[in-house]
DNA sequence: CGAGTGACCGCAA
DNA sequence: ATTGCGGCCACTC
């Protein structure tokens, strides 16, 4: 696990990287566990510009919505993803998404 | 180097 | 319930 000099963008990766299929997180979330807790809109940004061999479909924002924007396949793409992983999805929106929320160790 | 933009969140009115 | 705005780091031009 990276956790030594690593900058925010780092730790983003090195937790995105942990969750596990079936689960998400949260923008917000991640910017807490990072050491930033007002930079959510920072690790949309991180992943956007972020290696795509990371789970970043895992990643949504706190009302369960899908990104506005999703660089692989667009919103539907992501959605598509979601949903090989048991989520239920309704109206682009995970339903209930506090009992997929993964709370890494 | 400086300025602008952005896969968001939470509080205030 | 909706609308607006500040905060914050990485990246591009």
């Amino acid at each position: 696990m990276i956790e030594h000099d690593s900058t925010f963008r780092d730790k983003v990766y090195g937790f995105v990287s942990q969750i596990p299929e079936g689960r998400v997180m949260t923008y917000g979330q991640l910017a807490v566990l990072s050491g930033h807790p007002r930079a959510a809109r920072i690790v949309g940004q991180i992943a956007h510009f972020g290696p795509i061999d990371l789970p970043w479909h895992r990643v949504v924002n706190k009302k369960g919505g899908l990104a506005r924007t999703f660089s692989f396949g667009g919103i539907e793409g992501h959605r598509k993803l979601l949903q090989q992983e048991n989520i239920v999805i309704k109206d682009n929106t995970i339903e209930d998404i506090d009992r997929y929320i993964w709370q890494p160790k």
